[in-house]
DNA sequence: GGCAAACTTAAGATTGACTTAAAGCTTGTT
DNA sequence: AACAAGCTTTAAGTCAATCTTAAGTTTGCC
């Protein structure tokens, strides 16, 4: 799967320069010019990565960034702006931004600093732990006990969203737009019926409680 | 808790400067000369963040990056070099470092890359505090002390309500408005039944008075 | 002591989750 | 290209937890 990228950018051979070196590289890249329309389309899809300009028409760089944390959204920021003063940069790196490089930059390093912001987060934890279950996020296999367990793609996203979060309330909105993809409210029965097939495939009993439903909110994985 | 920083330098000017300058930020500090010596300590001791040179006596800074996440270390790695071609930052990032800083560098940036590093997931995000109990915005947690207590929705609303407000008595209609929505005159007993509730779940005793009743009023939040 | 307000409890109403089955999609195979 | 198999989604009936109401009890204040 391509990681997706955004890029705010509103100088054209700069933003076309960047989108064409990027897809070579192999990454999905969605282009928006403006500052409000970058920050709908965080809002509208789950992208891998943000590049962002500062100066831009409608809405700062700086004021989009700000915006994402807020909501609540931990995507990696890289900004990529020709204000490079000390102040700038430190500003830019206290609203949540991840890195912070200056124009002019060249794309070889722009593709390393890219790829170590991927590198943290794929590393993390591959593997996640819920009391007899082990999930193994690499080779997308979960075992209760020793014996494996088969979950569709589906389930197995699921769960690895409970298992990550594991100990924290993942409310019904964060599911549907983390492990769907979805960013509008949306409310068929679908992660019911996911969280029912996930407790029977793994065995669980009503009192176990690994998986809670923690009503009119969502679920919570827990151990202790 | 301090932060544990490894810095591995060999001019002495710059490793006091960054020592002096760290601990002010209350870090704690440790220096190398050499990089036998950084390598040695990264097996010794677990730092939060490691700050190396490039050219060390005995031992490279990309050599002691290397080993490190050869060993399955993933503590965050800067380097902080004079040597500031494209292909030195290329090599350096692609060896496994977080970030790469050119000297001469400004401090209050170093600073602020730093804290990049640290921050995390749990991080700013809303958490109130009232006496033993805490309170997650974001993840809709409460504990008393380290124990987790399950609220309903209406409950923890209410709860949040009270301790976002701590220490100003809220009267009964902003309650019912802001926390049921409901915008007209309305008295039912359900404040009451729901403070409560709400006191039994956490555990509060009448003399507590973490939740004070304001007769005749409402409620009020306090520590103190 | 008497009154009003708040506390407590329990029963009924309401809402949301569980479960199941069937329809709609994908994916891989011939 | 058509089929089959399996995965995902929708929908509907059932059931359980939560919310609300109301009535009896206690507490605090004049």
């Amino acid at each position: 799967m391509a990681k997706e990228i955004l890029v705010v950018e509103d100088q054209e051979g700069i933003s076309n320069f960047l989108k064409q070196g990027l897809e070579e590289e192999g990454y999905a890249v969605t282009v928006a010019t403006s500052g409000d329309k970058g920050l709908l389309l965080t809002q509208q899809k789950n992208f891998d990565l943000m590049l962002l300009d500062w100066m831009l028409p409608k809405l700062s760089g700086l004021e989009i960034c700000k915006s994402v944390r807020k909501a609540g959204n931990l995507t990696p920021i890289i900004f990529l702006t020709a204000k490079d003063t000390v102040q700038d940069t430190v500003e830019g790196l206290k609203s949540g931004a991840n890195d912070y490089i200056k124009k002019p930059f060249s794309f070889e390093e722009l593709l390393e600093r890219i790829k170590v912001q991927f590198r943290s987060v794929a590393d993390e934890r591959p593997v996640y732990n819920l009391g007899p279950i082990t999930l193994r996020t690499e080779t997308h296999q979960v075992f209760n006990g020793d014996e494996e367990v088969l979950l569709t793609q589906k389930e197995f996203a699921l769960l690895e969203y409970l298992m990550k979060n594991k100990g924290a309330v993942c409310n019904r909105t964060d599911i549907i737009k983390d492990v769907w993809n979805i960013h509008f409210d949306y409310d068929t029965g679908v992660i019911d019926v996911f969280i029912n097939g996930i407790r029977k495939k793994l065995g669980f009993a009503r009192e176990d409680n690994y998986i809670k439903t923690i009503r009119g909110i969502g679920y919570l994985a827990n151990d202790e």
